[in-house]
RNA sequence: GUCCCGUUCGUCUAGUGGUCAGGACUCAGGACUUUCAUUCCUGCAACAGGGGUUCGACUCCCCUACGGGAUACCA
């Protein structure tokens, strides 16, 4: 690669769980960087001590790593680059490009409240702007604290180009000399990321629509510290379906809480890739290479998109579908095994009948926990029958009857086969003068609890002549000692 | 308030001057002489409003409305 090469980074700060909105921003990033071929980086933003934390960085990582997002350099610390901010400052202040303001917070927070009750526009009123030698010096020596602020043209456009939003201008004179260090000294946000964001040599910046009206102050940064000027792709906000934006307090769900209902990496990445992003063409369900492979800056959506949960588990189930029981094989059983229907030895011991197992359930589940709730019956008899099925498939009467010869005429059914199994049961059937369906919809039922499952035949074969058998009984049981009404 | 941005079916989106405005989710029907939670088919449903420009606007321009974002010694 030349040094041109695409690098992008992720910036979250460790205030929180990585949520629904975070997580798209990185995979965009990631998306980016591997369809040019280009490095994605990480970046912590953790100089709010106050609220970031190394366990929220921890879950952050594990969260990344969970999707398959992993960083191809060691992440960065924005707090270790604390000196590096600070001398950025030092030198825009040697340059007289930033400038000491002495004005106190509180004097600046009522000039902020005046003119917002006076329904003004609030600009810093530029006192200490053009303060003079000796006023500085003076002040200095009265140890009177003061923060720095970046000197930004009165006159004049700043304008670029964004590749999503396209071509941004803004005149000088609405932004701000905003301040660049606090006065204790430590450097603020928008001074850092421009900082760290050239160290780290990062060629596009992949970030929320929220960060948009920043990047003209960020841009006048870069210009004033000699940087390379780095493009920027804005992406819109994620929303809730009121129409507001997705926030921590109002919709927005963490990472762990998809995976703990039961996505599978790259369903839940398909979902989160539609928020946002759209490509000609009628194609849906992405792979993660399709997605490297079609991934483009320009197709993503100036829009903000409602988070919509039903496609995104609709979605999930394409993926569960597509993959192999082998895939799958990890991930399934570990939900089975909270759930206490497998333990640890048995993953090693039965992996071929766990694997069928996944194999004769994954079309029909669209998350992981349905293999819970629906394969339940693979691992033990069904303990409660649906009462509605009862209703419309054992009423009839004839149905203990011919469970009862099925049962018969499965002790010696060799091969225990799935053709066999329907032979069997066609055969049973029509020597009671009844239709095969009355007997499959009883015989499901008495074996799953539910009146639907997998084709019957291949799980009954699955199951095994005695675990069939003994359902069958219990079946004959539960309608003799419940008095399921018979009519004819 | 000011600045910036946006507005195609309920939702996600395709569409860049001439289309019956396409697809997906959801929902409703139907098919698969075995169920559906799979699969397939069918149906419902959209260019925010008003002005221009043009032979012709969803597509270009302006205005209005609505929505979002930003306006911190937070990130």
């Amino acid at each position: 690669m030349t040094e041109t090469s695409v690098r992008v980074r992720f910036a979250p700060s460790p205030t929180g769980y990585l949520h629904i909105g975070g997580a798209r921003t990185a995979l965009f990033n990631f998306l980016y960087a591997r369809n040019t071929g280009g490095k994605f980086l990480l970046r912590i933003e953790d100089t709010d001590t106050e609220r970031s934390s190394r366990a929220m960085i921890q879950q952050i990582l594990d969260s990344l790593k969970w999707l398959g997002l992993d960083p191809d350099e060691t992440p960065v610390l924005q707090s270790e680059n604390i000196h590096k901010h600070k001398e950025a400052v030092k030198k825009l202040l040697e340059e007289g490009k930033a400038y000491r303001c002495f004005c106190s917070k509180e004097v600046l927070d009522a000039e902020r409240d005046r003119a917002n009750k006076e329904n003004r526009s609030y600009r810093y009123s530029g006192q200490c702007r053009n303060l003079t030698e000796q006023q500085i010096l003076q002040n200095l020596q009265e140890n009177r604290p003061y923060t720095v602020r970046i000197r930004i043209p009165e006159e004049g456009l700043t304008r670029f180009k964004d590749m999503v939003f396209k071509n941004i201008e803004i005149q000088n004179r609405e932004i701000d000399d905003f301040i660049i260090m606090r006065s204790d000294g430590t450097p603020v946000y928008q001074l850092a990321v421009v900082v760290d964001d050239a160290s780290m040599r990062i060629t596009h910046i992949i970030r929320g629509e929220d960060h948009l009206p920043n990047t003209a102050k960020q841009i006048h940064l870069y210009l004033a510290l000699g940087y390379p000027v780095p493009r920027f792709a804005h992406v819109p906000l994620i929303l809730a379906p009121d129409g507001k934006r997705l926030s921590k307090r109002h919709g927005a769900t963490s990472v762990g809480e998809f995976k703990d209902m039961g996505f599978i990496p790259d369903g839940f990445i398909n979902g989160l890739v539609h928020l946002g992003w759209g490509v000609q063409g009628n194609q849906t369900v992405f792979t993660r290479d399709d997605l490297i492979r079609l991934f483009k800056l320009q197709d993503i959506s100036k829009k903000g998109a409602v988070f919509d949960i039903k496609k995104m588990i609709w979605i999930n189930g394409q993926h569960l579908s597509l993959k192999t029981a082998e895939e799958l094989y990890t991930a399934v059983t570990s939900v089975w095994i909270k759930a206490g229907l497998l333990d640890e030895e048995k993953i090693e011991s039965e992996k071929l009948r766990i694997t069928e197992a996944i194999d004769l359930l994954k079309s029909r589940m669209k998350l992981l926990n349905d293999f819970v709730e629906f394969g339940r019956y693979i691992f033990v008899d069904p303990v409660s029958y649906d009462p509605a099925a009862i209703e419309q498939r054992w009423t009839n009467q004839s149905v203990p009857v011919l469970i009862e010869a099925y049962a018969e005429s499965l002790k010696t059914l060799t091969p225990f086969t799935a053709e066999a199994l329907e032979d069997s049961l066609r055969n049973v059937a029509e020597s009671h003068h009844e239709n095969a369906a009355i007997l499959i919809h009883a015989v499901r039922l008495a074996v799953t609890g539910f009146s639907v499952s997998p084709g019957l035949f291949r799980l009954l074969a699955f199951l095994g002549r005695e675990t069939v058998l003994q359902r069958l009984n219990n079946s004959l049981e539960y309608i003799k000692s419940n008095n399921v009404i018979l009519r004819g």
